[in-house]
DNA sequence: ATATTTTAGTAGTATTTTACTACTTTGTCA
DNA sequence: TGACAAAGTAGTAAAATACTACTAAAATAT
């Protein structure tokens, strides 16, 4: 602590005279992109938010808001999220930060975005304020889709293969194209583009698939959110095998999705 | 276009009497961690670059500095490195953004840190003012390890899993918990350390691993660069069938880098 | 220069994982 | 009550991974 730098400060002295400086500073945003399986599970739903001001007013945007100035991103996540939609207690994890300097017109913002997980969509459409509702979202190697049938909005995305400066391809490996009359807000569909392909990606090695699961759920269940974020059918007995040493059987037993015979109830293991 | 808000203002006029407020902002810095293999190719090396001033004075840190107001944090890792190392071309990808409130002591300061890959660490010590040193870097499930015999530095960091509040473990699994007596400057050995877990899971799933090698190189050495990364050692017959379709054999041969034999060159297929 | 050592490169087999078919059981629904 | 639908189990084929063994070519030691 007795360090003195080249004008023979020491830390104490330096930190008391520091200046930061008059440098025109970012804002800092957090938006989440919040999935969930659909009623079904044949398919993903994001939670979307519509704007109601300018900039992208009426477009469809993820939750999120400002950083606070002494609050961690992750922090703000959780906050952010509770605040307009009323979940907490979820998984959530950072996904990318966003930094184009003109992605938001008012002024320079930089946008960490984060992904968070929900076990099987039900109510909390609650949400105070604004106007929330869940999406259909899908994605194959040529096009990203969101789309909710009531509200009669679809959103469609053509996804172009982006190749760098040095030839070297990116983390963005893919900018998504706007192909319809209705466009997600900001850069938020290139967002849910990295958020889906992170998610896929997630569950070849990691249980990130059980928090899209409630507490109790059966293994057909199971292997529809598998097959789903895969993007492929997967065989029941190998599908078994593999994840058996993960779960704990119930001795109840439960109605999957689908109707059929009675199936056997499992709860995660490595949770509570 | 015609499209007015609630206050009767269309995005024109909203915009031009937007005031973003008087707001502390944060400022926004970038950190490259940059990775290459050691001449052996029996470890991973990192560049570090000793502090000259206060806080964390004398202190090894990662490359970085701060984002310009109207560049991306891309382009600010890109002219950083090349400004601190002289290195261009070459991979970079983000890797997480580091918000904790007091991470430094001068003030409140976002992070966004990037990974860069270097084929085979040379010369370029070059590297004009700073004082920059390549230090061995090993981790275990239990530590990590960065060393460098030149300079008799070592630092050891005990790896502690972290549990968060909802009980669901985040992407920050572990926490770097200093073990000796000199240190890496701010969080930075918990970037060091996410970013090797990232480049360890990547190497499974993508060809990242090229980005470590030289132009031309030989299957024994690849082969070498896959093991550290990977963490075991594997079978060459299977290793040279797995890789046999994403590289081109060139009809010279060159010397592997450990003796014997002289061995086929070839080339990654997919670049250049 | 010759023998010894070291690594390159290939062949081949055992084991495990993944791909796929088939059948019995237990529930729902008309 | 019979037809249908899905649950759950058994078993086999094909492919990937684990592992041993050998020959060829270069470096090094004697």
């Amino acid at each position: 602590m007795e360090k003195r730098n080249a004008n023979g400060l020491t830390e104490k002295e330096f930190l008391a005279q520091y200046n930061p400086g008059d440098y025109k500073r970012p804002s800092v945003t957090v938006d989440i992109l919040v999935l969930g399986m659909n009623e079904k599970l044949d398919g993903l739903k994001v939670l979307l938010i519509r704007r109601k001001d300018h900039p992208f007013m009426d477009c469809w945007a993820l939750a999120g808001g400002f950083v606070e100035y002494d609050e961690s991103t992750y922090r703000a996540a959780v906050r952010e999220l509770y605040e307009e939609t009323g979940l907490s207690d979820i998984y959530l994890e950072q996904l990318y930060t966003m930094s184009q300097p003109y992605r938001d017109p008012r002024m320079r913002v930089i946008d960490v975005a984060y992904i968070a997980l929900i076990p099987v969509v039900e109510a909390h459409a609650g949400s105070d304020a604004s106007e929330a509702a869940w999406f259909d979202v899908s994605m194959t190697d040529e096009e990203m889709i969101l789309k909710n049938e009531t509200l009669q909005v679809e959103m469609r995305y053509l996804l172009e293969k982006k190749v760098f400066h040095n030839g070297i391809l990116q983390i963005e490996n893919y900018v998504p194209k706007l192909q319809s009359e209705e466009a997600l807000a900001f850069d938020h569909a290139e967002i849910v583009m990295e958020g889906l392909l992170r998610i896929r990606n997630k569950v070849e090695y990691t249980d990130i698939a059980f928090n899209l699961m409630p507490q109790e759920f059966t293994l057909p269940d199971l292997q529809k959110v598998y097959e789903i974020l895969l993007g492929k059918t997967l065989y029941k007995t190998n599908f078994r095998d593999k994840i058996q040493d993960k779960v704990v059987a119930l001795d109840k037993k439960g109605i999957s999705v689908t109707g059929g015979k009675k199936s056997l109830l499992y709860r995660y293991k490595n949770r509570y």
